[in-house]
DNA sequence: ACGCACCTGCAATACGTATGCATCAAGGAA
DNA sequence: TTCCTTGATGCATACGTATTGCAGGTGCGT
């Protein structure tokens, strides 16, 4: 249902706007992780573009290259895989906001209103800026 | 300094109360991750060792082992690199401290006071239960 | 339609993590 | 203190994932 040939073409042109070129492997790409509601671990990515003919390497690099440009979010976990998820359409200042990242199921939750008291952002101020927060635990649909 | 031949004794005992014998490579690994303010990453400690003529494998092994008998803490920043850091003697190993992570050069700050406001962690706990808190961004010598 | 720069495939490599096995030593027993 | 058992170590090697070099192919602005 989601699928229309119309969508491919967004799909193009928002790989084109983030300045890549909208190559078969990327439109792929894009086009499996905007289905999927759960992030997909690179192997998950690798293993259905190799159906299409797509190199593993090349399924690498272009999740780190649109993730790079913005059109993909990163993710770990803790166990020593990286997850890749779509950001949407008009979401592309995803770092501004905590994230909540369930260890069990991999399930990312955005956090709009959490924030650190006063004194912690001071006393995160004296090692840096802090572009990102993550809080990480076990989600309520995984205890 | 904070090196006296006390300590070293507290450190085989703690070791020994771990059910673990309290081997030179162990006891150096305990020491330099007590000493060490920021957690260590497997290859600092092991780097570390080798002046002593402990083997990587060794290391590794006694790291593994020694966060499964409880007394290290093994952490997972992100970048695919674990952590190790020393539980202090009384302390429960529940009471895991949030992190900052410096994404240029991967350098780590324990963050002991930082914490949450009483409203974000009512709104955190919506999602899930909270067990790790991690702030990434540029360090102070990175910007 | 052309051509340049970017992208891809393939292979090789880097890197972090893990293990098999023979030898050695910690530490409790005698 | 010496002996003995069990667990620890060193060395080589295996492994899976992540990354890179390079030659050839392709998108897409002109």
């Amino acid at each position: 249902m989601s699928k229309s040939p119309e969508s491919i073409e967004a799909i193009k042109q928002a790989i084109r706007e983030a300045g890549l070129r909208a190559t078969p492997a990327r439109i792929a790409t894009l086009v499996m992780l905007r289905e999927a509601k759960a992030p997909l671990t690179h192997a998950d990515v690798a293993e259905q573009l190799a159906a299409n003919g797509v190199d593993k390497a090349t399924a690498f690099r272009n999740l780190n290259d649109m993730t790079d440009s913005g059109l993909l979010r990163r993710t770990e976990l803790g166990d020593h895989v990286w997850r890749f998820e779509a950001i949407a359409e008009g979401e592309h200042d995803q770092s501004a906001h905590p994230h909540f990242l369930c260890v069990d199921c991999g399930t990312v939750s955005c956090l709009n209103d959490v924030k650190l008291t006063a004194g912690s952002q001071r006393e995160s101020g004296k090692v840096g800026e802090v572009t990102e927060i993550l809080l990480r635990g076990h989600c309520n649909d995984c205890r």
